[in-house]
DNA sequence: GCATATTTGTCCGTATGTATA
DNA sequence: CTATACATACGGACAAATATG
């Protein structure tokens, strides 16, 4: 799923790197709170400097907040940046789903995703269901065959992440959408690319609106 | 035009973070190049840790490419980079151009810089036309109101920066879309977005073709 | 508003591992 | 194979900015 660099760490920074990014999208490091060089470096058992780097990166990722002489953050997503987050991933997958070729290899991979949420929500692990979902919807962008694509898109989801964990409420957040996927996939599998475009469409419009009314209520 | 963080620099490290991707983008450092650690940061009078940050938020950029325990050099985009980089261009500047609204405050931007580009091609002044050029489609993207995509675009068109710096010949390259930009905007102002997109479309492949040519003949 | 404590920003020195002439 | 150069990583230091009482 994850391409980067990080995925085969090769020294030490991009252990640290990708350690520090997998506690933020599994909410183990909660929006707002305050990442102390000192602490963090001690618990890791590195050196600042080394933290620093990695900060840097995940800063450029959009899941930490730098402010000089304050200290690194992990970011807070308003709702304009789920609005902004929500516009572009509108962007990204449905113009990728309305040109793809219905027989482009990610399309297996969505369908796979595709099961595997069902068998997820069968247990159920809505968690697991979840991280399907995520699969599905970067397999979308896969069908645009652009590397620096798919990674831009690894960061809008790995900021949507970070919304999910201050909502904190997987079976409602994404059981109603196991079916629009399938639906979504059987369009494009059947060559309606544009009908599959549409049904996403939909399907981002309805997540956007359950996120940010979920998001209005957590607020008061 | 780049709203990132390094626009007003806070720190050192931003500052030298901007000032190194300036240097790439202007083409003092070549693709392909080596910079040392010890060399760069006794050139820029930094120490080597402020430096390693730098380098590590311009590798997450794409400007500069990581080998571990070898070092980092200057990006070398090859074919199939250049491929790639217009393949998400079209992707993205196509369906922010069809999608527009006419009265975008971006048209405005885009209208500047066409007549930028027009005045600097009367000097001549090739490497002023192409940054007018690239303002332009820069500003394309911004007709998709996303902030996100602003900045993954930016990433894009420095890459592509890169590429130019190898080849070397800013007339050549810029020269024949002073008037196809131009009437891109034309058709866009009018109110016909689908044939601004379909024209930008016909722009972005000629212009892919163009430079796989240059690219090509560069390498014999 | 002031004095103090804390934290970041930045630098240096150095030990170790890795790549290469 | 050895030697050398270099990147990796650490820990300590201090100034500057910020937070705290």
């Amino acid at each position: 799923m994850n391409k980067d660099v990080s995925d085969n760490p090769r020294t030490l920074g991009e252990t640290v790197t990708a350690e520090i990014r997998r506690k933020l999208v599994d909410g183990e490091l909660v929006p707002g709170q305050r990442l102390s060089e000192a602490a963090l470096s001690e618990s890791l058992d590195i050196s600042r400097n080394t933290l620093r780097e990695a900060f840097r990166v995940l800063t450029q990722e959009g899941l930490l907040k730098h402010e000089p002489n304050r200290g690194v953050f992990v970011s807070v997503p308003d709702m304009a940046s789920i609005i902004e987050i929500y516009r572009a991933r509108r962007f990204v997958e449905c113009q990728a789903l309305a040109q793809a070729y219905p027989k482009h290899p990610a399309v297996k991979r969505m369908r796979e995703a595709v099961k595997a949420a069902q068998r997820s929500a069968e247990v159920p692990d809505w968690g697991a269901v979840g991280t399907a979902n995520m699969v599905f919807h970067a397999a979308i962008v896969e069908l645009a065959d652009s590397q620096r694509l798919n990674t831009f898109y690894g960061h809008l989801s790995a900021e949507l992440r970070l919304v999910f964990g201050l909502l904190n409420d997987a079976e409602f957040l994404h059981a109603p959408y196991i079916d629009m996927n399938a639906a979504i996939l059987d369009h494009l599998e059947a060559g309606r690319p544009q009908d599959a475009a549409k049904a996403l469409d939909t399907y981002l419009v309805q997540s956007e609106r359950t996120i940010l009314a979920a998001y209005a209520r957590r607020g008061c």
